[in-house]
DNA sequence: CATGAATGAGCCTTCATTCAT
DNA sequence: AATGAATGAAGGCTCATTCAT
């Protein structure tokens, strides 16, 4: 059963990212994902190839590119693109499992040329079309401040600021950026 | 000679520094940290009951406590303390054992209740303090510009930009949070 | 196989029971352990969560309780049942086995709350059940003459003496604090 | 000085004697010794070649061979020495440093021949003298009775039972041994 | 005599990975 | 596919012992 396979597959990978998040990547004994998941040890290893394999499935997962992919496959742009990504990035990592995971992943991104190759897409590649559809053009002016924004997110995440509600900080953000 | 312990120590945190911005805290095996500063794996256990107070020393160092306070002590404010901030900041964090060390930690910090205190520290009563002086208030739009700022800092090192240069970056971001 | 399973694990056990009766509980490394039983060293930590599990298994056997629990089974009393206490009694701690792992396990009985406890049960109240099989009552007297026999006995083993052989030393032993 | 030197070395085998009680002798640092003494850990190497050395001085002492000694300079013969042999026994053994430190004495006897020897002595030697003073005799029934006491004796401290004083136990004793 | 820094061997334990079933 | 027993390589830490001062 192929749907059984994937099925399995899925299950492994969302008890390695609970796991993950909470002991990091290295910490994390495969044998506690294994138990998380309610499969055995060996199992995983029928499933990936190594532990290496496995983290860097859920590491792929933790870094925002899906939520940049979902805004830009829409027809939005400026000021909404803006509050499209800040929305859902913020949807994301407001969950402490993302959260963790993304830190995590960033901290561990030099080690894996995969990793790499993704957090460069992101910074750089997605960086300029963002640019390209918030601003009209894609400037040294306009990146860096995409940078702030993306920035001041992961900022907002590290620590959720005690008064200040999502949406007003994600407002203030986003004038900030984007100009009145 | 109280000269001599605290120069071993110091060689054993800056070997430690070296060894953990490249492996990270939990895949650095202490004897590496050994071998690197010159000393015997046991030395290390005279000088740190444990690898994690050896370890939190070394967090301790990463963050960006010490770039705040330097510019806190001057008489600088508005645009200024702002330059003197984003300046110190990238000459740290450029570096790239500080800016690893600095992800590592980060990603760390829930484990370590030190850690969790000094990063609250400056995420929010230094924040405050910083407000205040760069805009003379700290409301909400002030708070959430001055983590902005440095949350584009954070991102800046996490990738550094191809085309822009280090001044270029910072005179955008400056103005883009400070306003003209 | 709950079979194979249980093998290994007895024969783990056993073979603790070699090296730590020569080299103390302490002195005694779990390498040593695995080596002499025909195992890998990580696979003591599968069938023991830790080495002081495997000491309590082993220090528990050492004590003379199977002894103790295999006489007052029987309908004996009197003379009849301090004969069988005794003759197992010897039977058991004449192997030097047995004997190191008893001398050791009274050795280190106070950190380990199981061991007390066990050590407390054999001494108070099994003893009061003895005296009461042996000598139908178990006022301060017979107390005191139970432990006096068991006293012997340790003190036999502790240095088996040269003329005396072990039927000998038992026929006094038990005409003394029997009477006639 | 040479008072001086006995002071030091005095001092060292009192605090090793405190320790070793606790800890037992392997499981006790000598740092452990150093810190209850007093002294540097060096110091401890001055006085003694070698942890061993310690650990034989102190584990002589834990002995009961002064008690024997002490008894026997005297005149006492009969019950009367027999009352003597058991009270200083109880008085130096129910002093819980003593008491564990004869187990753990006994526990390690086989490592150090030295200590195979003064325990000999004891048993053996020694045990024949006493029989003598006792007696009058020392064929096969008095050394098992001598034994018998001893152990018995042994077996008070290991545990010592909740409902008899020590002169009730020493009292019903001695009568067990040495007849109405 | 005395200190305490320094060493190195060894121990307990963890854990990724393999493999027979 | 699935299990879990088995292995072996490290890793953190302790501690007896040495030695420069």
């Amino acid at each position: 059963m192929t749907r059984r396979v994937e099925d399995i597959r899925e299950k492994i990978i969302e008890a390695a990212m609970r796991v993950f998040a909470q002991y990091g990547y290295f910490r994390a004994p495969i044998s506690l994902v294994a138990r998380e998941a309610g499969v055995s040890k060996g199992l995983i290893f029928w499933y990936f190839r190594s532990k290496d394999e496995l983290i860097l499935e859920v590491a792929s997962r933790s870094l925002p590119l899906d939520v940049i992919n979902d805004c830009l496959k829409t027809d939005l742009k400026g000021l909404e693109l803006l509050n499209c990504l800040g929305g859902k990035y913020l949807d994301k990592y407001t969950n402490p499992m993302y959260r963790n995971l993304m830190l995590h992943t960033v901290s561990i991104e030099e080690l894996y040329p995969t990793l790499r190759d993704k957090l460069r897409e992101i910074c750089e590649k997605r960086m300029v079309k963002i640019a390209e559809r918030v601003y009209g053009k894609s400037g040294k002016e306009e990146i860096v401040k995409m940078r702030t924004f993306f920035g001041s997110l992961l900022c907002y995440t590290l620590r959720v600021p005690r008064n200040i509600s999502r949406d007003e900080y994600l407002e203030i953000l986003v004038k900030t950026v984007y100009g009145a």
